[in-house]
This record gives C-alpha cells, structure tokens and sequence, in this order.
DNA sequence: TGGTTATATGAACGGGCGTTCATTTCAATC
DNA sequence: GATTGAAATGAACGCCCGTTCATATAACCA
C-alpha cells in the first residue's frame, strides 16, 4: 500500500476520471463517495482537488466529454448521399459508438437530475444537438418522399429511444454479434420510417 | 406547525409513499434522506418506521407494487383477438399506463441499481414476465406469418424502449394530446413490425 | 548538489445520514 | 371520566459525507 508522494500527475487524472466513470454507473452519483473513488485511485480523498474543483464539477466534466465524443465522432463519421443511407449509416453509429462506452452512457442518461442547473442546460443543448442530427435526416426524407412519417419529432425520439435501449441489455458474451445487432436494429428502423 | 401525536395511521402511510415516490423520482433514491421525506409528510423521521421496515423495503415496496399495477392492468385489459389486435392493444395500453405514472416508472428504471440483491430479483422477474407479454404477441404474429421480424426477442425489446421512451419528453401541456401520441406510435409499432 | 515545485498525506471541519428508543400525546373504548 | 394503546416526538447512537489545509515527500532543473 502507502502510494508516496510525487509527481503522478498524468497518470491520476485519467485513473480518477476512469474509477469516477465506473462507480458512478455502477452505483450512481449520489450513492458513490469522493473517498471511494479515491480507494480505486490508490490515493487518499484529498488528492483528487488537484484534479477536479469539486465532485459536480467532475460529473459535469464526464458528461461534457462524453457528449463531446459523441458529436466529434458523427462528425467524422461516413453519412451516405441519400436520406436513406444517412439514416442507415446514423443507425449503425449510435449502436456502435454506444455499445463502446456503456458506463458514459448509462451516467449521460441517469445522472442529468444530480447535474446543477447551468450545468444541466449545457449538457441538455449538447444532447439535443445530437438529436437534431436525426430529426434532419429524417424530415430530408419526408421531404424527399423516402420517409413516410407521421409525426417527425415523435420519429426522432422514438428511434433514439429504441436504439439507445440497446445498452440497456447487450453482452459481448451474448447470442448476437454486434454487426448483427447493428442490422436487426437497422432493419426496423427502415421499416418504421416507411422505407 | 407541530403536527402532534395520535392516530393517524391511515392517513400518514399513503402519504408517506406518495412523499417518497416523488421525491425519488425528482432527486434519486441515495440523495433523498428520510428527513426530507419525513419533512414533506410533515412529520418527525423516527415516526415513518412505524409504516416501513427501512429506506430499502420503501423502495422496494414502491416498485414491487408500480409493476404489480402494471402486470394486473394489463391482465384486465381487453387484448383483441388477432395479433395485430393484441398488438395494437398492448402499444396502446403500455403508452396509456407510464404516461399516468410518470413517477412510478421513472424510479422502475431509475433505481434498480439501488435494490438489494434479493430484492432486485424479485423486480427483475416481474419486469421480465411484463415483457413476455409483448414478445407471446410478437411471436404468434410471426408464426401466423402477420408480422415479418428479424429477431423476435430484440424486437420485443426494441418496440418497449420505443415506447417507454415517451414518459421522457411527454408533456400534458405539449403539442399533442395522448390519444393522438398512442396514433402516432402505434403507427411507427405497425411498420416496425412489417404489419 | 541543492532549491523549487508539483503531488501526495492525513487530520480536521461542520454537518447530515439511517435508525432506535424512552417518552409523550391524544383518540377511542369502557 | 379513567384506561388503554396506537402514533408521534425529539434526542441520541455511531458513522460517513465533501472539502480544506498544514505538512511531507519526491522528481525536476539550475
């Protein structure tokens, strides 16, 4: 035991973002202390303020990177020239960008209630950002007479819905693959959007 | 103030449960003290343990009876005779049913995380038999050659993210009326389907 | 080699936690 | 009107919380 004192600087930060990511799904915000996290650090509690302001400050900061990450990655992603095949290709990366990081979704998901409201509403327009991605393919293709939709903001947050409840019940050691995941999912979608 | 003692057994226990499916609901079960919800009851805490074992057994309780709600609700609900009927009845209901309860079922998936072992097993069963339900009727419409799925079992899953997804963003002063989101869903459940 | 600085310790702060229990209060019964 | 018992009080229990800070240490740079 007894990890002295010294210069780890590089290596604590990352390990206390990575143990904060975990517990925190694992237990939730509320239920997860500074002093346990700092357990899985390998360092006593007071450590972790020259890494972090405070504990909200810290689950702000996962939130933020994660949504970051996930707008980042969309942009660099592949869309296809067709309202279909950006649907197809959106599909397959919300799966798979999603099935990467199960713990930064989960606390993206569950912990929006515990963030402060300046917070909140920095985390929510990143989230509906990404959502628009979505609500404009799918109105491109209404428009385009590919998508047959009743409502088109109801479409959106149902198929964000339905795909993001995927983490919910994936296994790596499951019956599916993911690939194969990926194409069941994008064969009811293309059904559900009437193309 | 000063609420004084005697006999409000049949008064302060609904309370109690209300006070805490609320408060569970908009902070989260670990950050909720049993002082708060002893303050909106107005009471002192001491006395909430003459109507609950402890803070666990609370919320074990308020999610073992939302899902035996839930499963006898659907035992009484009229089912249609085809499967596109039964379908269209269960998509219909589960919309009908979360969207009266959005407190209920928010703390259902929320705070499973939160539940002992033992009791997280019993909760987990009745979830599971709610979700046999729609996936006997998925699977009867495939064999009756009604519905066309790639995968019965992740369709189940999928059309009940979908829906439940609704209690996220519903509001009862939004754009749309209930009967017409139960519409609209349904329409997007139908094609999903291949019906 | 010695001084500087980043990084850690570990104790301390005030306060809140879930739960228990002796005691008090009051409605209902005789 | 006295007795009874359910239902509440309010203080106390030991414990953990997030955060701060004086101090110690080890790596880096002159």
């Amino acid at each position: 035991m007894a990890r002295t004192s010294g210069s780890h600087s590089d290596i604590t930060g990352p390990r206390l973002r990575d143990a904060a990511q975990r517990l925190f799904a694992q237990h939730g915000y509320a239920a997860v202390s500074m002093r346990q996290i700092a357990a899985e650090v390998g360092v006593q509690a007071g450590a972790l303020y020259n890494y972090i302001p405070d504990k909200q400050g810290l689950l702000f900061n996962l939130m933020k990177a994660h949504l970051d990450d996930l707008l980042a990655a969309w942009q660099a992603e592949p869309k296809g020239e067709t309202p279909l095949e950006a649907l197809e290709s959106f599909t397959r990366f919300h799966i798979r960008f999603h099935l990467d990081r199960p713990d930064a979704v989960f606390i993206a998901y569950m912990e929006l209630r515990n963030l402060e409201p300046a917070n909140f509403a920095v985390i929510e327009g990143l989230r509906k950002r990404y959502e628009t991605v979505l609500e404009d393919i799918l109105r491109a293709g209404k428009d385009a007479g590919v998508f047959t939709l009743p409502d088109t903001k109801l479409a959106t947050l149902a198929v964000i819905a339905m795909l993001t409840g995927v983490t919910t019940w994936y296994r790596d050691t499951g019956r599916l693959s993911r690939d194969r995941v990926e194409r069941i999912y994008w064969n009811m979608v293309r059904k559900a959007v009437g193309a």
